[in-house]
DNA sequence: GAATATAGTTGGTAGTACCACTTAAATCAA
DNA sequence: TTGATTTAAGTGGTACTACCAACTATATTC
């Protein structure tokens, strides 16, 4: 996750050596953040994950598969979490009315309550580490950052990974 | 995760809302690419941790406990974790020479090789996000992520996140 | 040299996440 | 319209992650 490399690039070329500090930096953002996200769940009983599943049902009400869609994950593995999640009160099942087969999800009066201090709380938590920017740079980096993510979505980004052949070129095999 | 709020802000303030907009774009963005390292790690049976930690010991040697450290987990569960990478041959236990209750942990050859694959494979899969950005774009996003990374270092920011309250000013308890 | 602290491991528990399988409902086809 | 197939959700089983409490062996301190 560190690298070092000489920091200006061959005369025509791509500048291959400033993606791989790019991708450094965001990798380090990203374990700092998720560690932060990780931490405060973590007070409070929370897994990312759930963290995760009670952000993306704060504005949206979604069936079963629907919200496995969003987290990435396999159905069964939702509904663990979604079980977990009922038995604490932070949300609720319902039957779907046009289809019979389907389980509506969505938060309770007390999740949603729970989500949105939550929120607020996160905010707070990262703020040490945002506010050591300038406003100038605060703003600079949250456009380039937002360029960046245009149009990216999880699923997009899977469908690539999936496409592009990481296994064909991937690791071989080590272990087991 | 999603927020919506005037982009503008009161004209004193402490530019809340730029903030909250960076906060944002940061957790989007750390989404985005843990997404991608947990999808590149399970493709080789290789969990985040396991990721970021034969990341870590690329260019080091490390014990058990300063190992710990590093990852922010409890020893134990690094116990764990070496035992399941050094059963695959990533990594070996060797007595270390100054403190004989001590146990130094570095990676093999074939786990120094498998972790330089993976960085290589890793920068490949997220450089269809980051290649969207011109050269000069790339370079100041990496300037300004590594400010704001400027002396942060996971521990940093557990002290902040146990000395500042998160606990007495938290989300109360809803749940079990 | 005895009390205490530290390094690492073990055992136990809860949660995460997968796969393979099952059941019920919906859709498609003959 | 019945019969085959697909889809939604959940079960059971396994492996891994992560914690805490307890333990052993070595170090440090008094």
């Amino acid at each position: 996750m560190a690298a070092s490399h000489p920091s200006s690039h061959p005369s025509g070329g791509p500048s291959v050596g400033d993606q791989r500090d790019l991708i450094d930096a965001l990798a380090r953002t990203s374990f700092v953040t998720m560690a932060v996200l990780s931490k405060i769940g973590a007070e409070h009983d929370l897994s990312l994950t759930q963290l995760r599943m009670l952000g993306i049902l704060r504005d949206r009400r979604l069936k079963m598969s629907e919200l496995a869609d969003y987290l990435g994950l396999d159905k069964s593995t939702v509904s663990g979490l979604v079980d977990r999640a009922e038995r604490r009160g932070l949300l609720q099942r319902t039957p779907n009315l046009a289809d019979r087969r389907a389980v509506d999800v969505q938060l309770s009066p007390d999740g949603m309550e729970f989500a949105e201090r939550g929120a607020a709380l996160i905010a707070r938590s990262l703020s040490p580490m945002t506010s050591s920017l300038t406003p100038a740079d605060t703003r600079r980096l949250t456009a380039l950052l937002e360029r960046m993510l245009a149009g990216e979505t999880l699923l997009r980004v899977f469908e690539r990974l999936d496409h592009l052949g990481v296994d064909g070129s991937g690791l071989g095999q080590v272990g087991a």
